[in-house]
DNA sequence: TAAAATTTTTAGGTTAGTCTAAAAATTATT
DNA sequence: AATAATTTTTAGACTAACCTAAAAATTTTA
């Protein structure tokens, strides 16, 4: 078993860890969960001891097959909360994150297991991001950000980036929904701003914004 | 904000409190909490220094109404997760109570108010238990131990006072479930036990059962 | 490649929540 | 009411998870 802070650091090495391969810096892992390198040291030595990761002294950190386990399954959790929380009880998008972090350290298998069918066996959360299944494997769909999209292009959105209320909330303003088909009518080389049309309506957009926004092809 | 243990301490003080109505002892306290007395003493002058509770040395503590509030809303979330489990995830009564100890943690009042109106604010737990209100009132029915019925009497099974699983699971096994009518067909002088009828069946039960089922005349 | 800058670890300290053992207060017994 | 038994508190210690400041290792830069 492990702690709510042994989860939190695993959960993290996890997240590091798709987008960089190498091993994981303690001070990543400090910036990442708001705290010092020196207690990233003392947490990895102890969760090296408990065989969740491979930790060499000045050359970071990589999880064990063990530690991915484990750490997917917490993701798998807060995944699966996120949905109940927007499906079930009315939550917008922007809304399920703090709660979904807490949920995710509840421990009874029997729980996740009937909140997966409850819930129909959903595959991703409300942000678009998969959903690990019980051995812990994510299938990955292959999406694009909206901003490598070429004039006359379009896709289905089907995530986004940044997971932060103010992003999320300023889609929600701008009619940018999950599932709904964009298509970039002009691109403007000066600042690579976006045309787009979503539901029949047009908008411009900025470059940061489509750097955010995944879409499917 | 209230820590994990400030809550149970909390909790057990205010179940504590129910049938009591005098200042409860740290012993009673460290009895309930399967700790010692000397942490009772110590967490009980943080509590009150926090006023959710009065505390006088040697004398006990009492809760405040602060504390009574504080306490009686981690029992709702306490029994309005246990409802979810049974009614929604499908867990047997005698499954649902170790995980609804660790939800009652989450703290979000959004979530337990949509939790609330997503099961129809129930007014009682699997068990039989009033689920306290928002303000932390809950409303005591007028129930009696089966065990003081008498011959010829009847009356609709609505709680336990007894909710470990293997009563709980006994009660399954002799198809007595809360809803149902029960009625005394012979009380036996000699060992105080029951011959009943439940749902066109006749079953003879020990007193000890009688004294941990709850009816409604 | 040597000095400078940065990163990481170590050493030592803090707080929350627990423990044991001993001291103090209360309650029960004779 | 004095003594015995019990309950409660105090004192001192432990662990987990954090911190700061300094030392050590690594990486960057000139």
């Amino acid at each position: 078993m492990f702690t709510h802070s042994e989860e939190n650091y695993l959960k993290t090495i996890y997240h590091l860890e798709l987008d960089s391969k190498k091993g994981i810096s303690t001070n990543a892992i400090a910036k990442s969960l708001a705290t010092k390198a020196s207690s990233v040291t003392d947490m990895v030595k102890k969760l090296s001891e408990k065989e969740v990761v491979v930790y060499k002294k000045y050359k970071g950190v990589t999880l064990t097959a063990f530690g991915k386990k484990t750490a997917a399954n917490i993701v798998r959790k807060h995944r699966l909360w996120e949905v109940f929380l927007v499906e079930k009880l009315n939550f917008s998008w922007d809304e399920v994150h703090e709660v979904a972090e807490q949920l995710e350290h509840i421990k009874s298998p029997k729980l996740i297991n009937q909140l997966d069918a409850f819930l129909s066996f959903p595959t991703h959360d409300p942000h678009g991001d998969p959903i690990p299944d019980k051995d812990g494997n994510l299938k990955t769909i292959e999406k694009s950000l909206l901003s490598t999209l070429q004039k006359n292009e379009s896709g289905i959105c089907v995530g986004v980036d940044d997971s932060s209320s103010e992003f999320l909330q300023f889609l929600d303003k701008k009619g940018i929904v999950l599932g709904k088909k964009i298509a970039v009518l002009e691109k403007e080389e000066f600042d690579d701003s976006l045309l787009i049309v979503i539901e029949d309506k047009k908008l411009s957009i900025s470059n940061k914004i489509a750097n955010n926004l995944y879409i499917k092809k």
